[in-house]
DNA sequence: CCATCTTTTGAGAGTTACTGTCATTTGACA
DNA sequence: TGTCAAATGACAGTAACTCTCAAAAGATGG
């Protein structure tokens, strides 16, 4: 094999997988593996914060970085993975699998999904807010999101099939897990474009309350 | 200006809004950019057919179609739009629109979704077939889909937003939108899958069921 | 510490989607 | 028929990728 994975994050616990997941011993070569993705990825924010998405070039991001444009290439299949890609899927499919059993799916989402966000708003508010400012206002970027692995829609789905213990999702699987997906893509989207100042978990709370009810207050 | 538009739809009545685009009067100017478009996308589907989507270059297209690829660019902003752009926006629009008023939201939706599949299957069927299917296979495509106008979400956002009477959308109106929206985009996508087999209104009820309920059933 | 093997990196050439400009052609219209 | 605006083609350029190959650097066994 010729490339650095593109960080396979490593199978985390229920208890706190994002803490989990930056611990863990390094070997010398993964270490620098990891801080050049760190170096790229901060010198691109730079960049990008100063002159805007669409005027950063790969080139001037991998000068920025000092690797050379094949390397950036390496670490960042695409220049739009730099803003979309996640390391953290499979900690909030196993956060809607930890659930317990009987719980209405819905509601397993919802208290997933608050759960993760408490997490990721500790660690990294600034960068998540600005990610997601940017996954709003570039075009390229919003178009993209949906087809990276990182969408909740996908999420959902495996988190669905999974509970229901099958290997093909139904149709209705396939339905819910587009609209509960869509709508949490969506309120993440409100919260960032407010600054994230409103209250994010009240936000997910009005946000299921519809799902819930069946959107009759349309 | 230097460009032809792409194709501005002429603002359809609610009678038969896609039968009233297939008419009016063209002068010769007109007929012969209608006939470009539709050769070069033609020669598009056939070559894409035969090759596949990312193995069709616009240069082959143009070629084909006896343009030159500066023309191609004047028809189709991006090599993406030869599959995504859809004339009949505006048609269902209207048709949420001007179902009764006292009529709850989603069952609007769902059969001014009915009314419009019904016509587009009776007049390009194959075609809508074609362009559904590559938009599930080709990973560009898929992603691009989500940005462009003609996305569910955003006609759904406008219709919500028009019924109101309201200028700007509020945060309920935001995730309803968001949820139909991609429950729409993955029912159709689920009959292309199935080859265009099944009945696509029993699809369309069985996904708006799943909405209503509150997705009680998972 | 050294030799060897594997992974990572950089250099460079090539492809393709797209942009912008400008001169030429072609339909519209009086 | 002459004039104007719209449509086209040729051409040059940019930037995101892809591929290949050789050099550099960490891992590993002695």
């Amino acid at each position: 094999m010729n490339a650095p994975q593109s960080a396979t994050a490593p199978p985390a616990g229920p208890g706190n997988p994002i803490q989990a997941m930056l611990e863990a011993p390094l070997s010398l070569r993964e270490r620098k593996k990891l801080k050049t993705r760190q170096t790229i990825r901060r010198e691109a924010y730079r960049l990008i914060a100063e002159q805007g998405y669409e005027n950063t070039t790969v080139d001037q991001i991998a000068a920025a970085a000092e690797v050379s444009p094949s390397t950036f290439f390496r670490y960042f299949a695409t220049k739009e993975d730099l803003v979309l890609t996640d390391e953290y899927d499979p900690a909030m499919i196993d956060a809607v699998l930890s659930r317990p059993a009987g719980e209405p799916f819905l509601r397993s989402c919802r208290e997933a999904l608050i759960g993760l966000l408490r997490q990721l708003l500790e660690h990294e508010r600034e960068e998540l807010l600005v990610r997601l400012r940017l996954t709003k206002d570039v075009p390229a970027l919003r178009a993209r999101m949906i087809d990276t692995g990182n969408e909740p829609q996908r999420l959902y789905l495996t988190a669905l099939t999974r509970r229901a213990g099958v290997r093909e999702p139904t149709y209705a699987m396939r339905i819910t897990a587009a609209a509960i997906g869509a709508a949490t893509t969506e309120t993440v989207l409100q919260w960032a474009e407010g600054g994230g100042t409103e209250d994010i978990a009240e936000l997910v709370h009005r946000t299921f309350a519809i799902l819930e009810d069946g959107f009759s207050g349309s």
